[in-house]
RNA sequence: UGGCUUUUAUUUUUC
């Protein structure tokens, strides 16, 4: 039966979970304890939480006692399923059969709830373990701090630190990490220094991702030169910066229009060795398509291909946009070509850049060709989209078409703007 | 006489 155990993780390890459930289903005598725990470890790395809920019955009900590890993991696959509502459950569930619920059980279930958006819930439930005789860890209060920053909490992040440090619960990085994404987030970013700061002197040094966080934040925040000040200041205490880094720079300029910022970033990470990725050139890529500069799109389309980056929709949807932005319809015409020779699936926003400036050059049979594909390729139209056909109507003065859209959106169940 | 079972990051549209 080990050695089986021993079969379950490594098929586990390997993703191979209808194997894994071969093995302990097939095994002479049945499986024990041991082995139902792996192969529900199994089902949750392989995303398979109904099949983790079943092999957990299953094992109580071939008259094996539940202990607190089988319901972890078990809870842990609905967590990994998004599934926060099962985990939850479960976690009552331990109650009822009269297994101790332990630190991973709560934990677990506060990552569910953070997963699923529930920072409410996360809160409460958090507040709730001393009651139950466990204490919150630096890692319950992480996942809740996770909870906080995606929910843009700002306030209740730093409440939540100033608690953990009334406990007495030596905040990790994690949780300095996501206070200061919380910061940016809110436009708070004299906050990112503060919480660096108060880092510093709780002894937890800002490292690599502390500062990948913080040039995010200042981004989030538009502060792209604060953003590219922590990207030196990194550097100036010996902290290499990796290609996150880079891109939360590179992120923080485009969005703040300052396109030769963006592109120099680029090109400083090709000469400090730091290997760009398909996110670095769609950064600068996205800064072209604002600025309309769509000559620089284009070398930069053929510069990510020289490098073996293949250009995603994203890069696509850049170059398109900065050609619309031009109002260049065959140039936006022709990269589209492009891009479906290459096999690159367009989505709605690609569809709509494409569909706005052939429509604003009066180019009907390059609407129509775009309707047509879309049909093809099954991508649903949205309000915008919708908008534009009613846009191109008005131009040539087709009321009863214009009309038609209008009752097309109703009946697509959307709300005309 | 077996179980490291728990938390962190980037690009998603045109007006």
């Amino acid at each position: 039966r080990r050695a089986a155990t021993q079969l379950i993780n490594e098929l586990g390890a390997q993703f191979r979970w209808e194997e894994a459930l071969e093995v302990l289903q097939r095994h002479p005598g049945g499986p024990d304890r041991y082995m139902y725990c792996a192969a529900i470890g199994a089902m949750g790395r392989s995303r398979q939480w109904e099949e983790a809920l079943l092999l957990h019955e299953d094992m109580i009900g071939n008259g094996i006692y539940p202990t607190s590890v089988s319901f972890n993991r078990t809870m842990q696959a609905c967590a990994k399923g998004g599934q926060w509502d099962k985990a939850v459950e479960l976690l009552e569930e331990m109650v009822e059969e009269g297994v101790a619920a332990d630190v991973f059980s709560y934990n677990i279930a506060l990552s569910a709830l953070e997963k699923g958006g529930q920072w409410e819930r996360a809160l409460d439930l958090l507040h709730a373990m001393p009651s139950s005789g466990v204490m919150p860890d630096a890692i319950s209060y992480g996942s809740v701090m996770i909870a906080l920053n995606k929910a843009g909490q700002p306030g209740k992040a730093w409440e939540l630190l100033a608690e953990m440090k009334a406990e007495g619960v030596q905040p990790s990085s994690v949780v300095y990490n996501h206070l200061i994404s919380a910061c940016g987030r809110g436009g708070m970013w004299m906050k990112v220094y503060d919480a660096m700061a108060e880092m510093k002197r709780a002894g937890t040094y800002p490292d690599m991702h502390t500062y990948s966080c913080a040039i995010q934040a200042m981004g989030a925040s538009g502060e792209w030169e604060r953003a590219m000040d922590l990207l030196y200041e990194m550097q100036t205490k010996e902290i290499v910066p990796n290609t996150y880094c880079y891109n939360h720079a590179i992120e923080a300029c485009s969005n703040a229009q300052q396109f030769g910022v963006a592109q120099q970033i680029l090109d400083e990470m090709w000469t400090k060795r730091v290997r760009p990725d398909i996110c670095s050139y769609n950064g600068v890529l996205k800064a072209c398509g604002a600025a309309g500069n769509f000559e620089k799109a284009f070398e930069l389309l053929e510069e990510m291909q020289s490098v073996d980056i293949r250009p995603d929709f994203e890069s696509y949807k850049a170059v398109i946009g900065a050609c619309a932005k031009a109002r260049h319809w065959i140039k936006a015409v022709d990269i589209f070509r492009q891009m479906q020779d290459f096999g690159v699936r367009a989505d709605i926003g690609t569809f709509n850049a494409l569909i706005r400036v052939c429509t604003e050059a009066g180019e009907w049979l390059q609407v129509k060709k775009a309707i047509d594909e879309m049909d093809i390729q099954g991508v649903v139209p949205d309000l915008e989209t919708y908008n534009l056909y009613i846009l191109g109507c008005s131009m040539v003065g087709r009321h009863k078409k214009a009309l038609w859209w209008m009752k097309e959106i109703v009946d697509n169940r959307m709300i005309p703007d």
